[in-house]
DNA sequence: CTAAACTTTCAATAATTATTGAAAATTCAG
DNA sequence: CTGAATTTTCAATAATTATTGAAAGTTTAG
């Protein structure tokens, strides 16, 4: 495979692995793209390279900056916006990890703890049988919570240094 | 809140949060029924309390059998088939983990390594750019694997124990 | 074996989600 | 300021994904 074929593949597949992700693909494709890419590109250039239009580049472009996967990049002379990856894929994991943390689990762990003060009668088996599938839920959730913050607010990738001992 | 809206409002919101994981929003529906029933369901109940159709339920209740999110259960004296979910949330998480790592993450490995063997000089900077980023991806999703697997295989839910002393 | 009970399939259709592209808004050099 | 360059918006449309429901397939009681 050359490495036109394999940029081709890289992005082709990283768009895939999204949609299954519940992420637009396209938006996948841009940050495949920008992930790969040797300097900031224009919109112009991802329009170009992905064959896309330019209302979904910006759209696309804006939600990968609110997800703090890329960013602005300045270039003096030049009224264009150009936009760089962060290629440290430990921070892109953080990054996606602590806005799906605050985007779906964060609500749900409010919405469970809502459901929890279910009324009626504690001793009533339905509502006692409910609670208890809520609660379980909800403290796994919780749990799961702090263990992405503590690795969220982790400057750097233990993940795969010392961490992982306890992995064996 | 009764527990009739607690109820309902469990299976909504299961399945939005679903859809925003790229799972069938039916699929999660079911799921969330069955997480709160005191008994088995049948598919004429499923679909009486979702109010779907036996086709969807039917593909639905199948890809929840697949993703070992639910059996069935057998009940003497009636052809009717039942069904049941797996209640321990701990044992629930990781089916979805070990699925999606088989699903998704196996097959990305597999495409980053073909990726990293491009042809070329491996001293252009372009095709070394690339690689890296590449191989970089692939360490990290090497690593991931492994925890996963490791979780995984694990009985018991450590995760809810002494493993989240690492986390302080 | 027969037929009723039940499950599965899948083409047609509906619902949802993504994309386009042109108009409006914004920015900034001169 | 002015207007050209650039970015943003969003209604219309396209593409994708989910659902229906009836027909086909399967199972089992009698």
């Amino acid at each position: 495979m050359n490495i036109i074929e394999a940029k081709q593949k890289f992005i082709e597949h990283w768009g895939i692995l999204a949609t299954q992700w519940g992420i637009n693909r396209t938006m996948a494709q841009v940050h495949a793209l920008l992930l790969i890419a040797e300097k900031p590109l224009s919109t112009d250039d991802i329009m170009a390279e992905l064959n896309i239009s330019r209302g979904n580049t910006n759209m696309n472009v804006r939600e990968l900056i609110n997800w703090n996967l890329i960013r602005k990049a300045i270039t003096q002379g030049d009224r264009k916006e150009y936009f760089a990856a962060e290629k440290d894929i430990w921070k892109v994991a953080m990054h996606i990890m602590e806005q799906r943390k605050r985007r779906e689990l964060d609500p749900m762990v409010k919405l469970l703890d809502e459901l929890s003060r279910v009324e009626g009668d504690k001793r009533n088996t339905e509502i006692k049988s409910f609670t208890d599938t809520v609660n379980n839920i909800k403290k796994f959730s919780v749990h799961a919570d702090k263990v992405m913050s503590v690795m969220i607010k982790a400057e750097e990738n233990w993940f795969l240094g010392s961490f992982l001992k306890v992995f064996k």
